[in-house]
DNA sequence: GGACGCCGTTGATCCAGGTCAAGGCGCCCG
DNA sequence: CGGGCGCCTTGACCTGGATCAACGGCGTCC
């Protein structure tokens, strides 16, 4: 047994000054919608969990049961057909939200990549507080128009790209998301590896491996120790992506 | 010149009793969040519009100035490379919303397929009775996470399905949805052309038209007049569907 | 410290679906 | 009523990426 449980809940409404006033993601979640106030009912209702890599935090058809807030880590959200063919739908990092659903069943499953700390919120206290304050409700509201655009840029690139412009995407996609975190963009982390990137882009694990190879052969990025990517021509990196 | 200006919106909030209450498909939209009272308040700022078959809503990057309702018809949203592929990123019927944004600017393309029927609502005007309204707010937020369900479904067909699992798909959801809307759910009314359809599912005309061949051949579908598909046996359709 | 297993890479071959080409069949328009 | 133009279908062939296979490196567990 480990000396501290860092897997067990940990409520936060219990301790004198709650977390989330000094959540140094705060500005970038479904949070930043509140005052200190609010903030603090918010943190009333807050599970902080810290999990490991490649842990489920809830599988497909499971009751939906809370809403999440991904505070430090990666988080992969999938589909699966029968007979086992994946699709990762989105990768989520620190300040990225999961959890929504229709039907009070969630429609997909959701795995840290990597160790990673997330905020729960129980939905049914989660609904009392959107009702309260409007606010929380439109910035959720917001986060999910532009998670739809998201999912229609992934559309085209799955529906309509070749490899070679899905890796190039991918890899532009990572670091933009990484420069609006505040995070390194270049060399970008790459935290996950060469078969959840298969099944994001629609490809196997060959094929993106080939590719990698291809694109570092032609000089417009390197591999890195460390699952770094270094782009060397972002320009011509983007012309690919676009299909130039 | 033709007698009337069909294509002229018509400010609905000027004659005597507003056409909402009346709305055939109120039920199915946004609208039905709403009470009498609010429902007038939403039938001042709304014009109706009747368009052609192929014309245009509105185009990728145009500024994002209103959102609209689907009343009769069907439209679809797409999306382009610069080499002129084109991603189509969903198709709307009756009840059905669209223009939804990111920094106020569109991110797809909105086009008739047929001839059809949508209310417009400015978006600034839209935007107070989302602030005074919140059920018209929840009701917008609730059908944005149903839009979100669509996509992820749609990224795994993109991702991971066969061209007969993305007909059977498409053509059991065309189904659903109609029989949603309380139309004829089979046979089922297909308006879009091939290349739409391929357009939508990540394929050729020639590879839809094959596999429509294919599907009929082996005695699951029927093409009958006036674009319209028999399901012969649903249980294999979806079957197919799911990879079976 | 050795063996095992997982991950990533590379090579050889295969095939689903793309590309190119040719008609057929309505439908509109003159 | 005839010609032309979009659509859809079908055929022949091609190819990008899948599949199958082998192997090296590296971490983990006896």
């Amino acid at each position: 047994m480990p000396p501290f449980d860092m897997g067990r809940p940990l409520r936060m409404g219990a301790v004198g000054v709650h977390p989330c006033g000094a959540c140094p993601v705060r500005s970038l979640t479904v949070c930043s919608a509140l005052e200190e106030e609010e903030l603090s009912r918010l943190a009333d209702i807050v599970q902080l969990q810290r999990l490991d890599s490649h842990q489920t935090i809830f599988s497909e058809g499971d009751a939906a049961s809370s809403l999440f807030n991904v505070t430090a880590g990666t988080v992969k959200l999938y589909k699966l057909l029968p007979d086992g063919r994946r699709q990762i739908t989105g990768f989520l990092f620190s300040g990225d939200f999961l959890g929504l659903s229709v039907h009070d069943r969630y429609a997909y499953s959701a795995e840290t990549v990597v160790t990673t700390s997330i905020c729960r919120f129980p939905r049914r206290q989660m609904d009392t507080l959107l009702e309260e304050f409007p606010k929380l409700q439109r910035r959720l509201f917001s986060m999910a128009s532009t998670e739809l655009a998201a999912a229609q840029d992934q559309m085209l690139l799955l529906g309509r790209k070749t490899a070679r412009e899905k890796i190039a995407s991918f890899l532009l996609g990572l670091s933009r998301r990484a420069a609006r975190r505040g995070q390194r963009d270049n060399p970008v982390q790459v935290p996950m590896s060469r078969s959840d990137i298969a099944d994001f882009l629609g490809l196997t694990t060959e094929t993106v491996s080939r590719t990698f190879t291809q694109l570092k052969a032609n000089g417009v990025i390197r591999l890195l120790e460390g699952s770094k990517v270094q782009i060397l021509d972002e320009g011509v990196l983007t012309d690919i992506a676009e299909g130039g």
